[in-house]
Parts: structure tokens; C-alpha cells; sequence
DNA sequence: GTCAATCTAGGAAACGTTTTCTCACCGAGA
DNA sequence: TCTCGGTGAGAAAACGTTTCCTAGATTGAC
């Protein structure tokens, strides 16, 4: 029962006879402390369990050793295949990630900069965060990396997947099948994914497609709501803005005796965990989730040690075919 | 292009004309200061955009104002509706989330003592810790809650689901289509969960059902593996771990020609969002994510404030019929 | 009108590190 | 032998808050 008071780096070094400091530098992996000195120091931090205050180092050296990220939605598959990775490159540099979800819009920057005084630097997944409040970010010199967002004008580093040429190709994939009437689900209409992918499909008029857009926002509900409007257009092919949506959809159909790709394709994008399992397997195209993830850390962790790596070229996606799209059924009514 | 100096609690203080101590009680709500004064130093609050520095704050009050929550997978969408909750209830009381995702066992108690130096408590929605560092955790008084996971001999609150009753619910509904011969495609063998449910599908005899337990793990492409295993004994049902196994193992069997529920019915758990969209709706039982996410912070907040709340009963699940169940197919060979 | 009780705000001491000085010591070159 | 870089370790000064303590002001009672 008794309260034991918390072991501090004072209690280390009078266990091994050095001071503070000698302590400190053995942690932080010096180099210029007696090999005999150090295995004491380190004998006594296993002794008595020493583990250091993260909000003392913080202070001390200005550094938190985590990073914040912000995404708009946790549960959406698609994050956790980049954070993962993200998360993997920032532990190799004992690195700590601090996610944070929110979704009101406007509240961004406030909650950006309130995870900022925790954490050295920001990665922003968030589509929807005003470019005011990202311009904001950049003139406040805040390391920041922005995720699949490139916002002219900003002054800030970014990595992101070319969303417009694998759906040109996805299109293409359409028009070969016959398809000439779509219906694009999109996704948050202020997000750069949603207008990349938007102005693809819309390029693809060049190839015969004749594309309408129906409001959404890449969920599984927004996608299976969606879905009654986009058939008043009579497409023969939905064009969904994420898998999440194109799932959503393929349920609406199935419930309302339309069979895919039969009577209707579906198509997605990002190819989530389940794409491959859903029935009719999902045709969409494979975002490199991992790679992502990877290049933003670098990005971020040159930030944060005041470098500014060039600019790296959009990260490519391939059109992967699976079993939810066919041929065009002969146009109906 | 000027490096602008961090504004400091000092800089407020002068600003407002007031010292550093009155400012740090307007900023914590103390009502023992002089409403102009206050009004004085949250206008300078404002001017000069200041943010307190968290780890300096960290250091003084001895709080860090966050939790740790420690999981095995962010990409399993069960814990999402978990922890949203419990975000929910964190935020209201401007605690911070800082979720740690490991899967190692062995590092488990290691990476909680090094998220402990930054929180002032822990979530463990971990299945797979060892009751050894549990009580570890217990014996430092660490605030702790467990989710999902009920240990006896350890002395910390725990919050969880009935997963029993609900299995059994489901395998009297089972039995009730006719199903004798059929197999659990297991989750995580150390896993309470997996245990519970397991011990419910034996209780299941008395039912008429047949039980056998194939190894697996609680993720779509574990599902999808291990059915093959199971197939090879001849059963009319699959009980899967939860949602995600049921998932992967209807793709599965669709590839081997099989129908669900024609040829065979499949079960899952948890009711993750997908469980209603797919194809078949999956027959599962819903977990109440929220009510557990929500109590599990209830527990967790009165943990940090020293008191002890008196262990809550276990929370229901309900089963639910959708379409992944049917009648028994005649005994095949 | 004085004195005690109460309340408000400022001064200063923590909090547990990192990091900058500073100093003692050592071997080498003169 | 004396001085001079160079090296390794301790002392002490930050870091930016919170909070305890105390001095002064204000109020109320006599």
C-alpha cells in the first residue's frame, strides 16, 4: 500500500554515483561518457525501473518527440493503411504519433494548433481543412506535411497519390465495356481527391463517356443513399469516390434486384482491405496506402529537422479489374 | 521571414499588466480573480495567440491531461466505435487521446510504461496482454481500465460485453434451423473474448450442436484461411470469431462454388459497420461499441480522480438475424 | 476608529529534464 | 618542467507552467 514516489533521473544518479547530467548523456546515447560510467548508470536505470518524464524532456529540450495527425475519420479503412506506415517509420526514430480525429469544419485550425503544444510537427490527412488555415500553418514555420491535398498557393510540403490518371484509365476500362451514361458518387466536395477524380471522369467525354455527378461524401451509408438518385439518371455504370461508397452502393442495388455487374458496374478506389472480398469482388484502383505512409514520414521528419526535401512527384495508382464491372447492359428506357 | 519567439504565459502577463500566476489562474477558470483582470488578460490571451505549452504544463500540475489507449489493431473497425465513444467523453473534459497500436507480445508492458510517461492513464483494449503486467500496471496504481477483457486476479476495473448469452442466443438459433455439425473459426486463443465465445458454442451441445474449433484470428484474411480447414469437417454452419472472419470466409466459400446460406450458414460478431452491406447481410450479434467506449471512460475518469467505482455489470449484446443464416442442408457425406 | 478576518494578486519555489558552462585532468610538444 | 589543446564530468541555468505562501487591501464587528 505504500505510495512509492516516482523514480527520477536525481534518484538514478546517486544510485550510480554520477551526476545528472552524466545520466542524461548516457540516455541520450552520448558518446563521451566513460564506457564504466555508463553500464553503473545503466545498471541503476534497470534497478529502479527509471523512466524518464516525457514533459520534462519536452520542456528541457523543446522537443516532444511525437507528431499529431489529423484525420477526419477514424474509421474509414483507407487512414489506417497510411498511418500504419507512418507509424512504423516514426517508432525506427522513437518517434511517437498523437492521432487526432475531428470533423467539424472551421474548428481545424484551432484543434491543429491545440495538438501543437504537444507535438513537434503535423501530418494533415484532412481533405476538408481550409487553405486560410493551412496558409496559416506554413507562415507559423509548424513542420507539416499535407497527405493527398495539393493546394496551390500553400506553402507546404506534400505527398499524394496521382488520383487523375488511373481513373482516366479506370474510364477507359468503362468505355471499352461499352458504358456511356455514369453516374460519379462523389465524395466531400472541397476535397482535392473528389475534384481530381471528378475532372477525370469528366475528361473522359473525349473517350464517349457522358458522366453526372451525384452528391455523396465516401461512406458506406452516403454511398448506399446515393444511389437512388444516381439511378434517376439511368447510368450503366456508377462511378463511386471510394470503395467505402462503391460497398454502399452495390448493397442499395442488391436490394433493389439490380445485379452487378449484370445489370450495373460499380467501381471504387483505394482498395481497401475488403475490395477484395466484397461480392462482386470490387474493381478500383490500388492506392499505395504503405508508400504513402512512408513518404510522408520523410517528408515530415526532414521538416522537422528544419530541412526541406523537394518536392516528390505525385505516387502512382493502378487500376486493378475485378468482378464488379462488365459489359454495358444495351441502354435501358 | 522572422522567427517568431513562442508566445509565453510571461508575455500574456506583461501584456495584461498582471503577473504570471493570475494569468495561469484566469487560463485554468479559477473564479477567485478580479472579473476585469480576467478580462484583461483573455484579451491579451487573444492578441498575442498564446497557447500554453502542454509539456511545461505537464511538468508543474503533474497531469498531462491525455490517456493512453492501448490496442492491437486499428484496422479492426470494432475498435473504432469503441474508442470514438470514449473520445467522446475524453474531449468533454479536454482530456487528450493518444492511441498506441502494438501487436508484439512480450513488449506489451515495456510500450505501456513508455506511453505512461506522457498519460495519466491507460485504456487496454488489448486482448492479448499478459495478467502478469496487468497486475503490474494494478500494483503501480496506475489508473487502468480494462475493455473487453475480464481477469480475475487482477485488480483493476474492468468494462466489458457479455459475449456468453449472445453466443448462445446465436447458437440456439442455429440449432433451431436444423445446424448439428459446426465450426468456430476461433479468434486469438489468449483472448477472453475468444474464450467466452468458444465456451458458449460448447455450451451449445446441450442445444444438439456439434462444435469443433479451428484456429484462426479474427481478421478477414484469417477468416478466409482457415475455411478451408473447417470445411474439411463437414459442417453446416460457421461460427465465425466476428465480423471481419465471417467476411473472409463467406469470400471464401463463394470461391469454392459454395452459397451462403444455401450451402452453408455463417455467423459473425461485433456488427461492424459492413456486417449489414455485405453479401449476405451477416446474421451477427451487436456489440454496444458506444455504451462500452462511454463506460470505459466513465471508469477510466473517476480512476484518474483516486476514486474506485464500483465494477459495472457486464453490458448486453444483442443477436440479430440477417441474411447469412439458414436452414441446415441435408447431412452431406 | 481600531482590530481581526477574509479575500485577491504577486513572488517565488517547485516540477524533472537537457544543455551550456566551467573546471580538472591528461598527454604532448617546447 | 611548463604550457597548451583536448577530453570527460559536474554545477547550474534554463524550459514554461502551477501552486504554495505571503503581503496588502478590503470588509465587518466591536
Amino acid at each position: 500500500m505504500k505510495e512509492r514516489r516516482r523514480v527520477t533521473i536525481r534518484d538514478v544518479a546517486d544510485a550510480a554515483g554520477v551526476s545528472v547530467a552524466t545520466v542524461s548523456r548516457v540516455m541520450s546515447g552520448s558518446l563521451t561518457v566513460n564506457p564504466e560510467m555508463a553500464e553503473r548508470v545503466r545498471r541503476a536505470t534497470e534497478e529502479l525501473e527509471y523512466r524518464p518524464n516525457g514533459a520534462a524532456q519536452g520542456l528541457a529540450s523543446g522537443m516532444h518527440r511525437s507528431v499529431g495527425v489529423v484525420l477526419p475519420d477514424l474509421s474509414n479503412p483507407y487512414f489506417h493503411g497510411i498511418i500504419k506506415a507512418t507509424n512504423v517509420g516514426a517508432a525506427r526514430e522513437r518517434y511517437r504519433m498523437l492521432v487526432t480525429e475531428w470533423q467539424e469544419p472551421g474548428e481545424e485550425l484551432g484543434v491543429c494548433l491545440d495538438v501543437l503544444s504537444r507535438v513537434d510537427g503535423l501530418l494533415v490527412l484532412s481533405a476538408r481543412m481550409e487553405a486560410e488555415s493551412l496558409r496559416d500553418l506554413a507562415s507559423r514555420r509548424v513542420p507539416t506535411v499535407l497527405v493527398n491535398r495539393v493546394e496551390l498557393g500553400v506553402d507546404l510540403p506534400m505527398v499524394a497519390v496521382d488520383n487523375f490518371s488511373p481513373m482516366l484509365e479506370l474510364c477507359q476500362h468503362l468505355a471499352t465495356l461499352g458504358h456511356r451514361r455514369v453516374a460519379y458518387l462523389a465524395g466531400s466536395p472541397s476535397a482535392w481527391q473528389n475534384r481530381e477524380r471528378w475532372k477525370a471522369v469528366q475528361q473522359a467525354r473525349i473517350l464517349g463517356l457522358d458522366p453526372v455527378m451525384v452528391a455523396s461524401d465516401g461512406t458506406i451509408e452516403a454511398g448506399y443513399e446515393a444511389t437512388d438518385e444516381a439511378l434517376g439518371h439511368d447510368p450503366t455504370a456508377l462511378i463511386a469516390f471510394n470503395d467505402l461508397a462503391a460497398l454502399g452502393a452495390i448493397a442499395r442495388l442488391r436490394e433493389l434486384g439490380l445485379r452487378t455487374p449484370e445489370d450495373i458496374s460499380v467501381t471504387g478506389f483505394d482498395d481497401v482491405a475488403l475490395a477484395r472480398y466484397a461480392d462482386p469482388a470490387l474493381t478500383t484502383i490500388v492506392s499505395p496506402k504503405a508508400a504513402l505512409g512512408e513518404q510522408a514520414w520523410v517528408m515530415l521528419e526532414a521538416s522537422l529537422r528544419g530541412e526541406r526535401l523537394e518536392q516528390p512527384p505525385l505516387l502512382s495508382a493502378a487500376f486493378v479489374q475485378r468482378a464488379s464491372t462488365g459489359p454495358a447492359k444495351g441502354a435501358r428506357a
